[in-house]
Order: structure tokens, then C-alpha cells, then sequence
DNA sequence: TTGTAGGCGTTATCAC
DNA sequence: GTGATAACGCCTACAA
């Protein structure tokens, strides 16, 4: 009972567009184009079109449509990883309004390697997507040729001050990160520790580093290098993390991560350990995810519009592909510190 | 600067088989088993193919590629929503096994509407998806004709009890709730309450639902129906109704949760009310996201293989594809109850 | 191992 | 407003 589905080569004929002419009595161009561009057919036409599309149950093979107009309404996305919220806000916001203009979303992960960033990108552009969405502006250089080659349109989110192959949106993470910095100096913290993720291929995070250092020159803090970590992007890492870290500096005041995540798993690791936030020790993030504000206490954070940024992607890909002409190639999404319970009040 | 991509119909022409052909002196259809199938074609052949390949930037057409041989190499999913971590691990299961196997993954999110789900469908039905995943048995009349008609594999994450299109792989959500019911019950709780997401076309959560209630009788536990409410799928939400929950039965003892999430916002909005969690208050969710085992307490759940599901789910969509013989069709995942800290030692 | 011929199911183009 | 014709770029089928 599974033997034959899809596999033999002969499967009973599909309805096609000439058996929906037939069965109205037009060509099939008249078909497609009452399917397409419904005004650009008779109302008396149309409706015998229609009812024959639906008499017979004919589904559009858009496959072979896409092969005739040349687009295939498919926007590829490539994030660099599902287990992260912020990754499928954003892609939620892409979806919708890929969906309200009649486009469908391809999406693959990297796992935050710009080798397998490249083979989907070379994926996507062998299924002709329309328009190709990547995070970050660190690509392989074969990656970049080929997108710059085929004349893709395509939308990086990231740093403003990365180099865009085409459009960019995003936000300035070195500000972000140095306005987080000033937050914590304001509140009397001296001994800031930082964590970022894995920085390598990751422009983003380098930016938040970027900020980070120029906070602890800036307000005079302590630049001991052992207050910083590298660490993975999951709850685990994170609490063990801060673990190593509260062993090489046992008077650390407040930690900073370039990812809520790991804001979120130390702060956990810190109630474990009974280490009273922000009281004995404050802990603050980045991203904004749902989760932050509903923490006990909050987390503060650098709050960021996802699932707008998402949307807002898909819009300059979707204008782009319209022939629209896109203002800027460039928009700032900007960003917003949100305090909340997880810092001291400032001095 | 940004006018003419992929709008003008004529575009500088694109590399082609043919070209590659006329490179390396062969015909295109060596050129195209050489791409497809490496050792079908001499080495020495091979080798004078790829280095017109690459010589020319030659990237294949994968859209006149699935036209002539009528597969696409494309998986169709919906899932209900982008904000859930249980879909997005289960869509990171999946997309990590299609891509090893060479295909992609089309993603739509349906907002937990069955309507959407239809126009979805139609949607991959008409990209000629090879095989198509669908969350949950419930679905329009339209929708399951169409895919039944369409001969498409199809493989739904649903309770085992529900009658499948095709494949099914899952667990029984109404013996996973009952379970729950019944470690709760052992806990010495008597005032056990319930939140479920919205029922409406979720069948899932109305199997867990009946767990409950059968949990409920089996244990001669408090049957009054106030105790039990329909809550939106978001931390907010859940918070909300913990409050509403606790006015209208301030003597509820314990609380089950059909999501994590909404257990998660509960347990937060406990400890904002200074209730001890588990001596006041006893909390429990269901899937066991990451989070749970990391709150502080930590939260006591149905553990649920949500990436493994989601691999499985792929698998037996791409093995019926491969033409293997699928054993059967609908596969048990099991379940496990996991008891953390959010409720009390049983007794 | 390689090649020839033809078609996959639409839509662009140009004519009426 | 509607239609005839010719692609679109590859792959199946069959042949050599």
C-alpha cells in the first residue's frame, strides 16, 4: 500500500491548463491568464474558467510556470540557527509578509558556518529564489561572488557598518553594546565581565566586543581579559560559564552577554547558587526576547524589533523584486536599552 | 543603481547545460549525468565537465531540472507558529535531515487555522513539493481530499488515535496527560487546575485535555470546571490567567499546563506573587522545551523528542520517496514524565 | 560510456 | 479580449 506513490515514472495524468481550455472552450493562455491577471479577462470567460479550475480540480504547476515567467516567487532565508528565539522571530516576520504578497519562504540553517552558508546559498540559487535573505555580512568569498554575479537581490541583517553585497538592515551592535556599557557604569558596576558567542565568521559579535571595550575605556572599568568568555549558545555553556568565570574572578560584579540566552542561563545559575540579582551581582543581555521581560526579576537588555526586522527585510527584497525603487540600501532599525530588575538602579 | 534586476524580461543570458556542453566538447545530457550522477560518466569526461563548470560559474537550473524529471527535492511544512520553541526545535530536526539528503525545506506558519493550512497546502501542492508535513490531524475537508488526491506523502506530528492522511509519528497525548495526572496526584495534590491552549482544530490539545479529566476521576480529584481554562499561546497570557485562575479558586493546590510556556509564565508569575513553588503552588507543562530544565525550580513536564520527532518525521518522508518499503505507518515516540522541582516529592 | 530526439506545463510575444 | 506559436533549460527514453 506504499509501493507506488511519486516513484513510478507513469502516474495517471495530471490536469493541466489545456484540460481546463478544453473544458471552457479557450486557449490555454486565456487559463493562465484568467488565473493570473483575472481582470484581464471577460467576466462571462472567467467564470467558465473557473468553474472548469474547480469542476476538475486543477492545481497550477508552478514549476512549470516558474520556468517560463523566470521567477519563481520563493525568497530564500538563511539563518544560522533554529535553537535561537531571535532567529524564528525574525523569520515569522519574513513569513508573513512573504505569505500576504504570494511569496513562500526556503529556509536553511548554517550552524554559523559560512561554508554550509555558501552551499545553501548555491542551493537556493539553483532553485532561482527570487530574493535571498543572509545574516551577517561575513561570507565566503565564493559566496559573495556568486550573489553578486547572479544579481540575486538580496538582504543582510546586521551591522550597519558591515560592507552590504546589496541591501542591509539592521542596527549598529558596537553602539548598542557601548550604550548597554554606559547603563552598567551608571549603576556603579566597576568589574563588568562579558560574554559573547563564538565570534568566529560573526561580525555581530565582534561588534558587541567592539562595544564592550570601548565601555570599559571609556568609563574607566576593569579591563582584565579574564573577565571575558567565549561561550556557545545555549543555557548549559552559559551556567557553566558562569561558573568559570566566578571561579577566575570571584568578585566580578556584573555580567554582560551578547545574547540573552546566555544573560538567561546565568542568571538561572546565579539563583541556583543563591546569589542575589542585582544585589551581589547584575546581569544583563542582549536581543530583548520574550522570555527577558518575564524573568524574576527582568532581564535588562537591549531590546531589538525581530519579527519587524524580519518583516522589514522581506518588504526591501518584495519593493526591490516589484521594481520599485528602494530608497536606501541601508536602514537603521536602531535599538532601545530596556532596564529592568536584573541591574541596580542607577546611582 | 538598483533598477533592472530580474524585472526586464531580457536579462544578460544565463550559463546553461548547453554551454557547458560546447566547453567540454561533450553532449548536454553527459554534462547533466555527470552533475547528477558522477560515476556514470568516464573520470576523464567527469573531469573536462567540472572544469567547464567552474570555469563558466555554471549553476544548474533546478527549476527546468524538476519540470523534466518531476521531483523538486522540496519539502513542504506548516507549522502552527513561529513563536514556539517546540516547532522550531522540531523544524531543526527536520531541515538538518532533508538537507543531508539534498532537500530543501519550505516552511509556512498557520497560525492555528486550518484555512491557512488549506491555502498552504494548495500553495505546495502547486510547487509540486515532493512530500508535505503537517502538525495535527485536524484539517479541512478540502485540504485532506487535494493531498489525498495528489498522491503527495504526507507525514502528520499528531496523538496516535488520530486517523492519518498518510504517515503519523507521535505519542498519545491523552496517555502523556494522564501520566502527568497521575504524578500529580501522588504528589498528594487534590485541587489540580488546567490550562490548554485553545482547542478549536487542535485535537492534540483536546487529547490532552481528556487525560486530565480522566486523571481527574481516576484519582477522585476536584472535578469543578473552574478550574479549568483556555489560554493563548504566549507569556503574557499565561501570566493573566494564573491570576484570573487565582481569584476564582484562590485554594487551588496545583497547576497542569498543556505547553511549557504557559507553565513557564505561570511559574514566573508565582514567584512575582511571592508564592512558593512547589510548597504553595505545584506547576507542570508539557514537551519539556530547554528552558524547563533550567528554571529555577526546575519544571516538572512530559518530556517530548521534539528534534527527534522531527527527523523521524523527515525519514519517513524522504524513505518513501526513496521508494523503501516503509515498515509502518504511524510511529510511536513515546513520552516520559520528568519530575524536576516545580512540584512536590511524592509521598 | 555517450548521444539524439522529444517533451515536461507553463507563459512571453506578437498577432488578430 | 483572445489566440497561435515558440520558448523556458533540463531530463527521460531510447538508441548507438
Amino acid at each position: 500500500m506504499s509501493g507506488d506513490r511519486r516513484n513510478s515514472t507513469r502516474q495517471t495524468k495530471r490536469i493541466g491548463v489545456r484540460d481546463v481550455a478544453r473544458l471552457a472552450a479557450v486557449a490555454p493562455i486565456t487559463v493562465s491568464r484568467a488565473l493570473s491577471f483575472p481582470d484581464s479577462v471577460a467576466p462571462a470567460t472567467r467564470q467558465r474558467i473557473m468553474e472548469a479550475v474547480s469542476s476538475l480540480g486543477y492545481i497550477p504547476n508552478r514549476v512549470a510556470g516558474s520556468l517560463s515567467s523566470n521567477q519563481t516567487r520563493l525568497i530564500g532565508a538563511i539563518i544560522p540557527t533554529f535553537q535561537s528565539s531571535v532567529a524564528t522571530e525574525f523569520t515569522g516576520g519574513m513569513a508573513t509578509v512573504l505569505r500576504s504578497r504570494g511569496y513562500q519562504l526556503l529556509l536553511g540553517g548554517s550552524n554559523f558556518s559560512v561554508e554550509e552558508e555558501e552551499s545553501l546559498i548555491l542551493e537556493f540559487l539553483s532553485r532561482r529564489a527570487d530574493g535571498i535573505y543572509l545574516t551577517g555580512t561575513t561570507h565566503t568569498e565564493r559566496a559573495s561572488r556568486m550573489l553578486r554575479e547572479s544579481r540575486v537581490p538580496v538582504v543582510e541583517v546586521a551591522s550597519l557598518d558591515g560592507e552590504p553585497i546589496d541591501m542591509l538592515v539592521g542596527f549598529s551592535n558596537a553602539d548598542a553594546s557601548f550604550a548597554m556599557m554606559r547603563h552598567l557604569a551608571g549603576c556603579g558596576y566597576r568589574k563588568v565581565a562579558f560574554f559573547s558567542l563564538p565570534t568566529k565568521d560573526n561580525e555581530r559579535q565582534r561588534g558587541r566586543i567592539a562595544g564592550y571595550r570601548r565601555g570599559v575605556e571609556t568609563f574607566g572599568l576593569d579591563p582584565d581579559p579574564a573577565l571575558m568568555a567565549e561561550v556557545h549558545m545555549d543555557l548549559a555553556s552559559a551556567t557553566r560559564s558562569l561558573g568559570e568565570l566566578l571561579e577566575r574572578r570571584p568578585d566580578a560584579e556584573a555580567l554582560f552577554c551578547g545574547g540573552d540566552l546566555l544573560a538567561i542561563g546565568a542568571l538561572f545559575e546565579c539563583q541556583r547558587r543563591g546569589l542575589r540579582v542585582p544585589e551581589d551581582f547584575g546581569v544583563a543581555g542582549f536581543d530583548d526576547i520574550d522570555l527577558a521581560g518575564f524573568m524574576q526579576p527582568g532581564l535588562t537588555t537591549v531590546h531589538l524589533p525581530h519579527q519587524m526586522l524580519g518583516a522589514r527585510a522581506a518588504e526591501l527584497l518584495l519593493d526591490r523584486l516589484a521594481g520599485k525603487p528602494v530608497a536606501g540600501s541601508v536602514v537603521d532599525m536602531g535599538f532601545e536599552i530596556v532596564v529592568r530588575g536584573s541591574t541596580r538602579k542607577v546611582r
